[in-house]
DNA sequence: TCCGTGACGCGAT
DNA sequence: CATCGCGCCACGG
């Protein structure tokens, strides 16, 4: 699956990956299937999307951004597949989807530290 | 063709 | 925590 395929192919293929019992961001979508900074392109192809497990599609934090009836069914299909929440949030801490051969820590910035003398 | 709109993210402040 | 600014890009008017 490459990016010539269409963006919203590799995308929703992406989205697919997503096991039962696990949720990704939509940044993390994005990065995954090689268009980091693409958040919003993932919310587009969730439109157009139909047999996909949208539901496993968070915002940042493990936040369901999606208003109204259709963020409190998410809510519930999500609990239907075990995934525990914490007030509004999914824990991500336990639930979110470790992406195959993807560097899960960004690299430490190197904090300024103060010298002595 | 330009422009606003999205279930947005992230680092900096 | 909250806010800002910028990046992202297909689509419809």
């Amino acid at each position: 699956m490459v990016p010539s395929d269409g963006m919203f192919a590799v995308i929703r293929a992406t989205i697919r990956k997503i096991p039962r019992g696990k949720v990704a961001t939509y940044g993390d979508v994005a990065y995954a299937a090689g268009f980091p900074g693409a958040a919003r392109q993932v919310v587009w192809a969730l439109h157009g999307s139909r047999g996909l497990p949208w539901q496993r599609v968070l915002g940042a934090g493990g936040k369901i951004l999606l208003p109204g009836v259709k963020g409190a069914e998410q809510r519930l299909l999500l609990q239907g597949e075990g995934v525990a929440f914490i007030g509004l949030r999914v824990n991500m801490k336990l639930h979110r989807y470790a992406w195959p051969g993807l560097r899960k820590n960004k690299p430490k910035p190197q904090k300024k530290l103060k010298m002595s003398s």
